[in-house]
DNA sequence: CTGAAAGCGCTTACAG
DNA sequence: CTGAAAGCGCTTACAG
């Protein structure tokens, strides 16, 4: 492979003119210019990437770490976050945790080795002390999306999870529901935990109490969507409307329905989050709260790429989410219908 | 943050000593083995990748370039192959080409200019002039995984498409279908002319024919398998089967049957292609063809792996997929059937 | 077993 | 505008 100084042989210049004519053409003449450019093509000189970094300090690569590669909920926060960063010229690293703290963790390893800038992590299950110091300061440039760290100075994106959730009962109530169950995420995770307190703050509005057998709890996968729905649909008195902490465990609600000869939506609402694209292709089509997901992405690029550049920028960015109505919702049968006392 | 330099200096040893009891603790003896420990952990030292990289002219790390990180088929491939590539000390850079050929030439840049060792292609839609030099060596070590370059020295792992798409028709016409349509993916695309290949072998066999317009056209998503039914359904004579080459495809199918009131599978048999994790979860449940996709990814990684470490081991491995049948398919309607001259 | 020294391929102050 | 030189942080032949 030739380098710079195959270059600056071939060109009868230094290695340092061969740098500068490459890196910024206009400090130097002309004519070198052209000498330059033609060895390199010459030769067909691709410069060494590592040997930059280790001069300059930076590897101009970032690492996402996300939960699971296998949540479809993800690619398109990828993709936001890609957009941005190829734009300024970072690469992306993708790390899969597979579930796996100890692997998340490896990939954070990437900033202390010099071979990643920063990282953007889409859990918020990796222990905060790996991530701030004793006076709370972030270690590194870090930005966290779609999760958070409440009361917490890691920077982060994403939308209004407790509002977002009570808004989805709030939809239910109107619609007539009082029977309300729902399957959560992780106790310990703090965007399951924020939803389910808007799931309660909303209840409790209304005056009303969702039973602990209402309570499901998931991971975020079909299987586990499917999973809770089985115990859920086979309590005495059901549930009339399930809201689901995903789309992917709403999906699982839906394939459990079937088995049992449940109609949706006659005999059961469900509600999913996230508004992925099979949500939109399932049948009936899934009543869901939509994401800006490639606008999360983005906007927690922007936000890391600006911690990178020195600026202290607003730490936290909360993105609006949308509430869609499709086909799994619809007022309950009229003997399970709430009556509002107003 | 601290450096091999400031670890010799603490432990009171030279930095050749430093790399060295750090590397192979068992070529320096327990004492400085000791005393280099203790300063390391001290210090808080974390060896910088890049300098590593820069002196061994190896960067540990492979690069997998993916089609559209937004389709689920790839997270188990992506698994599978950062399984072996993690358990041999290797980074898995992934990377969404987007459905951009030109972003999926950037990633192959990247070893070029030494970021990364080699590279794990999911597509074969990069030109092969890229990869290999005129007499057809691979230009950089890759491995090609679910697609392959026909005829080429460009090693791969994948199926034996040929045949599993024949498996397919041969079981619909077992069923008792005769009037099959298909929705493929793109006539450059060697997998999809593979399997369509496929097809139309047993269709001979048989002595039918798939007429034209129960060709239809996707890229392999659920939006364009969707839109391709709508037009084999609105046919005056439609198919009573159609096989998609994946399951997204064959999951906008039933999107579309639902809408147009066609009951699947009393009136339409459907069959996918990868059996993705949703194929299980869609009602009616999808026969598919299932791709060992972990194995698949394993099997990619340990070639390439094994290519890296100057091997020149056998170029193509073909691994079997199988054919599952759940609740989207059965027996035309009687009056549709295929009457076998046997 | 250990150290001094070279070198991987760049970039960038410092002179001129 | 250009060049000589240093240095980023490692590893590894070469001596001893």
């Amino acid at each position: 492979m030739a380098t710079v100084k195959d270059i600056a042989k071939l060109a009868g210049v230094s290695t340092a003119t061969v740098s500068r004519a490459l890196a910024n053409p206009d400090i130097v003449t002309d004519a070198t210019k052209k000498k330059v450019e033609h060895a390199a093509a010459q030769l067909g000189y691709a410069p060494n990437a590592i040997a930059r970094s280790l001069r300059t300090q930076e590897s101009k690569t970032i690492v996402v770490i996300i939960p699971d590669i296998g949540n479809h909920f993800f690619a398109d926060i990828i993709k936001g976050i890609e957009r941005i960063a190829h734009k300024k010229g970072y690469q992306v690293l993708v790390g899969d945790a597979d579930q796996d703290m100890a692997r998340a963790n490896k990939y954070i390893d990437l900033v202390y080795s010099k071979q990643a800038d920063g990282v953007l992590s889409l859990t918020s299950e990796i222990p905060i002390e790996k991530l701030v110091d004793q006076r709370g300061q972030p270690r590194f440039p870090i930005v966290v999306a779609c999760e958070s760290y409440p009361n917490s100075l890691i920077p982060s994106v994403h939308i209004d999870q407790e509002f977002s959730a009570s808004a989805v009962i709030e939809a239910l109530i109107q619609m007539g529901h009082y029977k309300i169950g729902c399957i959560r995420g992780g106790t310990d995770n703090p965007v399951s935990l924020s939803r389910f307190k808007g799931v309660q703050r909303c209840m409790q509005k209304w005056q009303l109490r969702m039973p602990d057998a209402y309570i499901g709890l998931g991971d975020y996968s079909l299987l586990s969507g499917y999973e809770a729905a089985g115990k859920l649909l086979s309590l005495e008195d059901k549930p009339t409307a399930i809201f689901c902490f995903s789309d992917e465990m709403a999906i699982g609600v839906l394939r459990r329905a079937a088995e049992l000869g449940i109609k949706i939506p006659e005999q059961l609402s469900v509600v999913g989050f996230d508004n992925i694209p099979f949500s939109e292709f399932c049948t009936p089509q899934l009543t869901t709260v939509h994401q800006p997901r490639q606008l999360i992405g983005e906007s927690a690029m922007k936000l890391l790429l600006s911690i990178l550049s020195g600026k202290k920028p607003n730490p936290e960015i909360t993105l609006p989410a949308q509430l869609i109505f499709r086909g799994t919702t619809m007022p309950p049968p009229i003997e399970h219908r709430f009556k509002m006392d107003i």
